[in-house]
DNA sequence: CCGTTAGGCTAACGAGCGTTAGTTAGCGAG
DNA sequence: CTCGCTAACTAACGCTCGTTAGCCTAACGG
């Protein structure tokens, strides 16, 4: 593990732990292993590395979810292997997820409608899923945007309180997400 | 107004847009028309006004719906009413919601538990619903607490995106939300 | 009409912040 | 062996932070 990662990783911590303005260089260096002046050797300042955490994960989540979606074609299956990828993302991303939802606003004007424009870019796969299902499956979603939001919002939830030794794994969480969205949207068909 | 709840109401805003760390008792005086000294008039300290804010909005969130809830029997209605007091309240207090949200860790340790178990004890209404239901009207929720968060969280991000002068009002989120959460909890019965 | 008090103010303190400058140790390549 | 580069270090700068001390003034009760 290279120097920059450890100070990413670490920073993630300690960023997720007090927040963007609550975490002090001086502080990551320690972590990391170093003082804080050495820290710019490796990232042009707090804010640059703040928002490399920020984008890169969600750059991640959205290249990660793509892929998978790939190919498939039926809404049913989009949707729960959308949610089964985003489960497994905040699950295995935890840190990086939440200070991605919690910390946006620290980021500073240019790097920060970067971001949005990422967020929405993913947003919009909720979207259109939906709207196929309503279009090819008889979904029946009153407001795309706000059942979309919803859905979204309540699989983020889960790095909120998901822990590794858990008698339930990732794929479980995101199976009962998917059941509970799907029966939110789709006719009786889709019960077991 | 007072000029204690103009600096209450001023900090929670900028609390949202700028987190705790980021917010300056400076910034707080100019917005309350006043200078940063005056401020300690009227709140011993920085921690001390945040904490009042996030304390006082959880509190009564706790209240209200214990007091809509009360006298109400039938598990279907039961969660219908949480739910259209949850979606109401973080229309109605959009600010100070987020910022209970998100900057929890920004309390002092015992601030933090103090509202930690406010949270708990307000969590607490959704999962007795969600287990009456399963005991006396056939839910099927294959787990509490999982569930619970996740239709809880779902209703929160309400605070987002919502705006007074949308084409729906909080009523009608509420009733988005509440078929939604039914539809996944509740057999064929409470769909129309 | 005066004493008290509530609630502003200015000035300042000590601490800690992000960041920069300049230096140095280690190490692989020529 | 020595050059040059990487990545660490120490020291310090300028600034802002939360907070305190002390002062001033307007309003009000006796």
């Amino acid at each position: 593990m290279t120097a920059d990662e450890r100070i990413r990783d670490v920073a993630t911590v300690l960023f997720f732990e007090r927040g963007y303005h609550g975490t002090t260089m001086r502080e990551i260096g320690k972590r990391a292993g170093m003082k804080a002046a050495s820290l710019y050797n490796h990232y042009p300042g707090k804010q640059e590395l703040f928002h490399r955490i920020v984008a890169e994960t969600t750059r991640a989540l959205i290249d990660e979810a793509r892929a998978r979606l790939a190919g498939r074609d039926d809404p049913e299956d989009r949707l729960r292997t959308l949610i089964d990828c985003h489960v497994r993302y905040h699950v295995d991303h935890r840190l990086a997820a939440r200070v991605s939802e919690d910390q946006l606003n620290a980021l500073e004007p240019p790097n920060r409608s970067d971001v949005v424009g990422l967020r929405d870019e993913y947003e919009r796969l909720f979207k259109q899923i939906l709207s196929e299902g309503q279009a090819r499956a008889g979904w029946q979603v009153p407001d795309v945007a706000v059942v979309a939001s919803a859905i979204a919002t309540m699989c983020t939830q889960v790095a909120g309180w998901f822990r590794e030794d858990d008698r339930l794994n990732a794929g479980d969480v995101a199976r009962i997400y998917a059941d509970f969205a799907l029966s939110g949207v789709a006719p009786a068909t889709a019960r077991a």
